[in-house]
DNA sequence: TTAGCAAAGTGTATATTTTACACTATCTTA
DNA sequence: TAAGATAGTGTAAAATATACACTTTGCTAA
C-alpha cells in the first residue's frame, strides 16, 4: 500500500486543466471530509492438531514488518457487513464458510498501521484444521503453536492475546469447542483440546462427568481405531439440543 | 492521510501524458470505493438514581429519527484514540472525565445509519450521576429508566441491550458498580445498585456476606444522616486493594 | 496364545460454596 | 416513651466442586 498526503495532492493545485482541478477539489474534500481513517477486519483463526491449539499466520508482506508473522486481515469493503468480511478472510485462507466465528474488539491506536489510521475489528474463529489442510501451507502461510505466538507485526500480539483470552473465557462458559474437532470423537480428544485451550491438566473423571452431565454428546456406538491401546467411544455434538439449551444455560466450570 | 493500495497506480505506469489525471481518477476511485466508511463511537451512560439505573439518552435531530431517542455518540476524529472519543462524549455530556468506559462491541450493518455506510464503536460508561446534575436537563438531553427504554433511533436499541447485558455480566465479574454510587455509601444503597442493575431481588444477608468477604468495603465509622430509621454505616471503596487484587480476582456471583 | 501394556471407563467421600431463613438492636418520629 | 422502620447478625441444609484408585478392554509383541 502507498500513502498519498493531502499536501502532496495540493501540489497540483496550479495546474491549468480544469478536469483535474476539479478532481482534486473533490478528493480533497472527501479526504477532509469524509475520514482519513480506513477500516480492516482482522481475524485469530484458532486450529487443533496433534494434541495443539495452533494459531494461522502470515508473513506481513510490508517492508517495516519484514519477515514478522501476523494475524489473516484485509481491508473492510463498503458493501459488506463486518462479519461478511471475516467470513471472506477465512475463505480465502481456509476455504472454509461454515466456521464459528465472534467479534472480540476493535483495535484503533492512532499509529498502529505504519500505512495510516487503520482501525481493525478482531474475530476469533475456530475451524477444524483437518478439513483444509490442502488449502495452506503456501504463501507464507501456515499454523503456529499458540504458546509459541510471540512478536507478531503491528500490534497484532496484543489483538491474538486478547482473542486467545476471549476464547479461553468463553469455552468456561459454553461449549465452543466441538467447532475444532472432527464431527466424530473421543472423550480424550475432547478433553485434550479442554487442556490444551486453557493450559492447564484436568481430572479425567470429573471431565467426563461434567460433560455427560451437559447431555450434548450424542453416542455414535462407534470405538476408535488405529490405537496401540483400548479404543475410546467416539461421540458427535449434539448442536440442536445446544440451540435450544442456551438461552438457560450458565457456563461450565474447570 | 489516504491509503492507495498500490497496485491501482501501478496500472497506470506507462501513462505520460495524462498521469496526473489519470492517477488521480484512480485516487478518487479509491477513495470512493474504498473508504466511504466513516467511524464514530457511541456511548451507553449509566447512572443510577432514586434506585432505579438510568440511561443518558438526547433525541435525535436526524429528520429520519425526529423525535426518537439515542444514545450519544460522535465521529472519529482522524487524531483521536477510540477511547479518546468516547471521553470527549462524555465530558461535552456530562463535563466528568473520571468514569468508567469499557469497549462492548462494534456495530456496523450496511444500513444502519441513513446517512452512509457508518461504523460505531459502543461504549458503555458508569458515572456518578449526582456530580453533573445541573449540567443536563437542557438540550433534549436527559436520564431514562433503563426499564422503559425501547425503540431507539437507529440500531441503538440493539446496542442499548448489548451494553446494558455486558455490564449486567461484568458486575458479577468485578466490583463496579462502585462508580455509579457517591464515594460514601451504605449497604443498602449497594445492595440497591445490584439489584437495579441485575433486575433481581438479593438476600440481604448473604450479599452482605459476599461484600465484606471481597474485602473492598472501608468502614468510615460514620452513618447515614437523615433517614426515618435507623440509620445504617457508612463505607468507601477501597479501590487501591481492589487494583490489587484484580489479577486473582475469578468474580462475584448472586 | 498369551502376558504385559496403555489408556478407557467408573463411583464415592470430603470440602467448598451457595442458599434459605428469623430474631434482636438502634434510631426516628409521634 | 411507645411504635415504626430498617440495620445488623449466624446457622443449618443443599448443591456443587474436588480429590482420588481400581477394573476393563483392546492392542502388541514375545
Amino acid at each position: 500500500m502507498l500513502v498519498v498526503t493531502r499536501s502532496a495532492l495540493l501540489k497540483n493545485k496550479d495546474n491549468k486543466n480544469n478536469k483535474t482541478v476539479k478532481t482534486l477539489k473533490i478528493i480533497q474534500s472527501e479526504v477532509e471530509s469524509l475520514n482519513k481513517i480506513a477500516l480492516s477486519v482482522d481475524c485469530v483463526i484458532f486450529g487443533f492438531d496433534e494434541n495443539k491449539l495452533k494459531v494461522l499466520l502470515i508473513r506481513s508482506d510490508l517492508k517495516e514488518y519484514k519477515g514478522r508473522l501476523s494475524l489473516l486481515g484485509d481491508l473492510l469493503s463498503p458493501n459488506d457487513e463486518l462479519d461478511k468480511a471475516a467470513y471472506k478472510i477465512l475463505k480465502k485462507r481456509t476455504g472454509l464458510d461454515d466456521v464459528y466465528l465472534e467479534q472480540v474488539q476493535t483495535f484503533g491506536k492512532v499509529n498502529r498501521h505504519p500505512g495510516g489510521r487503520v482501525i481493525t475489528v478482531a474475530y476469533y474463529s475456530l475451524i477444524n484444521i483437518m478439513h483444509h489442510k490442502l488449502k495452506i501451507r503456501e504463501n507464507e502461510l501456515d499454523w503456529h503453536d499458540v504458546s509459541g505466538v510471540k512478536n507478531l507485526a503491528f500490534d497484532h500480539q496484543e489483538i491474538f492475546e486478547t482473542c486467545y483470552q476471549r476464547l479461553q473465557k468463553r469455552v468456561q462458559e459454553h461449549p465452543l469447542g466441538f467447532s475444532l474437532l472432527p464431527s466424530k470423537f473421543s472423550l480424550r480428544d475432547l478433553q485434550n483440546l479442554y487442556e490444551a485451550i486453557l493450559g492447564i491438566k484436568l481430572d479425567r473423571r470429573n471431565f467426563r462427568k461434567k460433560f455427560f452431565a451437559m447431555d450434548f454428546l450424542v453416542d455414535l456406538n462407534e470405538i476408535e481405531t488405529n490405537v496401540p491401546h483400548r479404543p475410546g467411544k467416539l461421540y458427535s455434538f449434539d448442536y440442536d439440543k445446544y440451540e435450544q439449551k442456551k438461552k438457560k444455560w450458565s457456563g461450565i466450570d474447570f
